[in-house]
DNA sequence: TCAGAAAGTGAACACTGTTCACTCTTGTAC
DNA sequence: GTACAAGAGTGAACAGTGTTCACTTTCTGA
């Protein structure tokens, strides 16, 4: 009555992933609290107290690892952003909370999100219109959290309230270019969100919902636009 | 009849100099094409014919070293946006050839621009206002290059373009969080410009382009911003 | 029970940035 | 011109790193 496909738990299959898990989670610790460079194969074997070579029974190498814990947050970083574009709120309101999730689960984790766009593909080649086509792309948990802004983008034109004249996906990409900016400033200039010259302390949410309305305002049809003023430098 | 300044030039520090600037332009060459991890001291040392612990005579650290490599790209950066914004155009193009100049210099050199914003400073405690306060902050380039941006939001909302309820500092932040976020998604999402369903190819500079038109929009004072909806998905 | 697979290990390799005692060259003062 | 000091340059070494590989131990299925 075992379907072919759940290939019979064994116990050292239980075993092999309670290992597998406990290196995860040790990397997961260490990289959430220092990153990238303070993960050593070697002391991830001496947390779990195994050898260093141990834990490549388990991960391909320190890369395949690293980004098992990067697509884990990416998961997370989708399932919000996915739920605060889906609540039951009027749709500006909706569009605004989507590009503030993104923003405020990325700074959640700076490592993981960092990490996540630190490598430079020099130059793929004759890469037979294969590695991330638009299809790879959208697979991807990147390309989901980013189906999710494309989404928002039409159901505003649909709704009216955006300009109809803007090509969905384009005006999406210009969205999460937004939101990533402002992530990775928030993770890599220290204090960004307070850094005035006058007196005026803000802190980072406000800030990032400031940012959120600034960059859906940009999409506003012209008319709608003119009713919609209720921008101070405060975040409302 | 030589001022006190200027500190007399010998021959072995003109010797100093020359050896000085051929170990950064060798880095500088190798930085720009193979980004960090392609540059080590000791390749270094082979290139320009030294032992590796001359570098250290010169430079006392590598990352000193590519700290420098950075200064040198921001000034430029710098530079490159600063004459963009002073040219003699009507103020909106300025405004956005402000922003684009921004991306496209960023996105030049992906390796320098990238590697300015690879650090994350964990927790600095109490740094007695001190560290990256508001003037300290200004005087860095990537400080003046935030600079200029500013000077812009308060130059449009003098001529009446810009709305006038927005914190010019905060603005700019914003418009920076923005420009720097295409930056990042060009250098780190290969073939981010042209990443659409279906088959309408952008080029990166359009993109750009776009991009920064929506960006100035987001910041049009709501009766401007009506009279202004030349937007299509394709750049103008 | 026994063969074979899997799990785990320690030593090694090829790197890395950095330091340090050392030599050799250069410039200066007498 | 010679003595001395400062600087330039070096090779070997240290303490790390990721990774591999021959090896032993443990487990498991027939």
């Amino acid at each position: 009555m075992q379907t072919d496909d759940a290939p019979e738990e064994t116990p050292a299959d239980r075993r092999r992933s309670r290992v597998r898990e406990s290196i995860i989670s040790a990397a997961e610790r260490v990289f959430a609290k220092e990153g990238e460079e303070g993960l050593s194969i070697r002391r991830l074997a001496d947390e779990i107290d195994y050898s260093p070579s141990a834990i490549y029974k388990y991960f391909g190498s320190k890369e395949e690892l690293i980004d098992e814990l990067k697509e884990a947050f990416f998961e997370r970083l989708l399932e919000k952003v996915d739920n605060s574009s889906s609540a039951d709120r009027p749709f500006l309101e909706r569009a605004k909370a989507c590009v503030a999730t993104y923003v405020e689960t990325a700074v959640t984790r700076p490592f993981h999100y960092a990490a996540a766009f630190s490598s430079i593909q020099n130059d793929l080649p004759e890469n037979g219109a294969g590695i991330l086509s638009w299809d790879g792309f959208v697979a991807s948990q990147k390309g989901q959290a980013f189906g999710v802004l494309i989404s928002m983008v039409r159901e505003g034109q649909e709704l009216g309230v955006f300009d109809p004249a803007l090509h969905p996906v384009i005006a999406a990409k210009s969205l999460w270019a937004g939101s990533h900016g402002l992530a990775q400033l928030l993770i890599h200039v220290p204090k960004f969100h307070q850094l005035v010259p006058d007196e005026t302390p803000m802190s980072a949410t406000d800030f990032i919902e400031f940012h959120a309305s600034l960059q859906i305002r940009s999409l506003l049809k012209p008319a709608v636009a003119s009713e919609n003023g209720d921008l101070s430098g405060q975040a409302t």
